[in-house]
DNA sequence: TTGAAAGCGCTACCAT
DNA sequence: ATGGTAGCGCTTTCAA
């Protein structure tokens, strides 16, 4: 069923049902009611593809992430779709995994659907690296990163300030005597290093010397974590606390340093990142940095309809996070 | 560009250009290798508008679950969007929330873009319930259901046993000694009536009595689970054992009990449901019960495709769940 | 206020 | 193996 056969039933032209059907004024009431009347009766759905191919757009916004069954980007996945939503776009979900062939491949199989603009959520590019692509997609559609940087033309970065709420723990806990601060992460995401350079910033503004071996890189993985945290005791270094780039990485942290005879957070005070539900359901529960996944991605659909609406964007917007206290470290 | 700028710059026509972009056979080397070439140079993406126009599809599903960023949806999401790429079609993701107005609202709004199939994960639709709404969905396309059942031409269930899953081990527990078993669950969803009955079923058999003291409906929320078992202990109540409709309600029930100076599993051992990660993460870590989502999830995308391909499809498919021994309760 | 008709960029059928 | 052309269902301009 197509608009002719509207028209037909309802004794008008297309031209007419098109304009009732794209709320346009030029429509008497008399006939507008008609027109709606038959639509409903035969249950009429408008082409989306006609539509689309005259409009040339389908309101649809394609959304990367590298895996959306990580509580991070499923947390940030929700709220970029509820935004859109509110304004009308769907969202294309796209989970590349970390391969940057394979995120290139996505990319291009957005484009050819046309979506209307890419957001990227935690992208592993980092800078000077692959701008091509991600500038070749950007002179066609707006891109809006979040917490990722590229400076390009027609591109939006969305950012959480990891690096200051990093610098600004490491700080608080050497300022309380906690000095061999154990940082730990797993991926050099742009995200990833913000944060190291926090932690390492952190360290030098104490007067204190870096120490690489309180510097750990480990998969999310509980026994990668307790044999890295063996090799570390082993070596004589007990840290005086933890610091960690996610959640996770803190609770299998957690769990090893108990399992030695630690007592957290007495012996070893220990920060998480993300603030993820799982920081609430650690025993002790985890005190966590909140990077402000909802701000930052209601932030990035703002970002992206004011792009559309012809409004001057800033190229980027950083907020800033916030520590949750809970058991494992009383600031 | 189009296709005519194609033709023009190759010399050709665009049914030639268009035979090229759609790997007819007939077309000589020699010509393709040259229409290939003038779109390199162009960089040339075709309209996916005007060929879904012509081929009344985009390859594209809708994909509806209340909240992704519930882990048990993140993760169905994850592998239900995976699975689709490798079989060419890309997920338009749509998270409803509960309400059963906007649940129809949204399937409305996909069917307008002329997605090819809809995927329900966990859907709320109880049996007898509205089902004219997705009778009249399934009338156009596949209407694919994950842990939903609807008997319904071209609807089509896959299911994870969580019925004889909770029985049996409600079972196992009873055999074992454990006779007042708790069972904590919060929503009402097809899933969540299966689950009960499992409970209430094995107790029968067990030739005990149903107590509808020790059957808690209950948020996910610490406070509101910390009273309802204060409650029940009040009444003087004690659970010999606790089984939850998910995990995370498993773990705040084991905190809240541990608050009251109960050791688990030792006094009184649990199980939850899912195996997420946050059954990794609890301390003690918690025993699950696992729904297999991975393979409900793929199969789900394997009888789309059989669908789509003309096969003979069964209405309804049922996947067993696993035990997985963690630390809350060793059988 | 309404209608006629020209596209939008592609696919596929029919010729050659 | 290649070209011509009629749609696909809609929007939009121009006339009336």
């Amino acid at each position: 069923m197509n608009i002719y056969d509207i028209a037909d039933k309802a004794g008008v032209s297309i031209a007419t049902v098109s304009r009732v059907l794209n709320n346009s004024t030029n429509v008497s009431q008399k006939t507008r009611q008609k027109v709606l009347d038959v639509m409903e009766t035969l249950g009429y759905t408008p082409n989306a593809f006609a539509r689309g191919l005259n409009l040339n757009t389908m309101k649809m916004i394609g959304v990367l992430c590298t895996d959306v069954s990580d509580v991070f980007y499923a947390k940030a996945v929700s709220v970029i779709e509820n935004s859109l939503r509110q304004h009308g776009f769907d969202a294309i979900l796209c989970c590349t995994g970390d391969n940057i062939e394979d995120k290139k491949k996505y990319m291009n199989l957005l484009l050819e659907k046309r979506v209307d603009a890419l957001i990227l959520v935690g992208s592993t590019f980092k800078e000077k690296l692959d701008n091509s692509h991600i500038e070749k997609i950007a002179s066609s559609i707006p891109v809006i990163i979040i917490n990722g940087l590229i400076t390009l033309p027609n591109t939006y970065c969305i950012l959480s300030d990891e690096f200051q709420a990093i610098y600004d723990n490491v700080v608080r806990l050497c300022h309380k005597g906690y000095e061999n601060v154990l940082y730990l992460y797993d991926v050099d995401t742009f995200s990833g290093s913000q944060k190291l350079n926090g932690y390492k910033n952190a360290i030098k503004d104490c007067g204190l010397t870096i120490n690489n071996d309180l510097i750990i890189k480990v998969p999310k993985d509980l026994n990668d974590i307790k044999e890295a945290l063996s090799n570390l005791l082993k070596k004589g270094i007990v840290p005086s606390a933890v610091l960690a780039s996610e959640d996770i990485l803190a609770i299998f942290a957690m769990k090893s340093l108990t399992e030695k005879g630690y007592t957290i957070p007495k012996d070893i005070p220990i920060i998480g990142f993300n603030n993820s539900l799982l920081a609430e359901c650690s025993t002790p529960s985890l005190t966590s940095i909140d990077n402000m996944v909802g701000n930052l991605c209601t932030t990035a659909v703002t970002t992206l309809t004011n792009v559309f609406s012809g409004e001057d964007v800033p190229h980027k917007i950083t907020i800033s996070c916030k520590l949750v206290e809970r058991d494992t470290f009383i600031p």
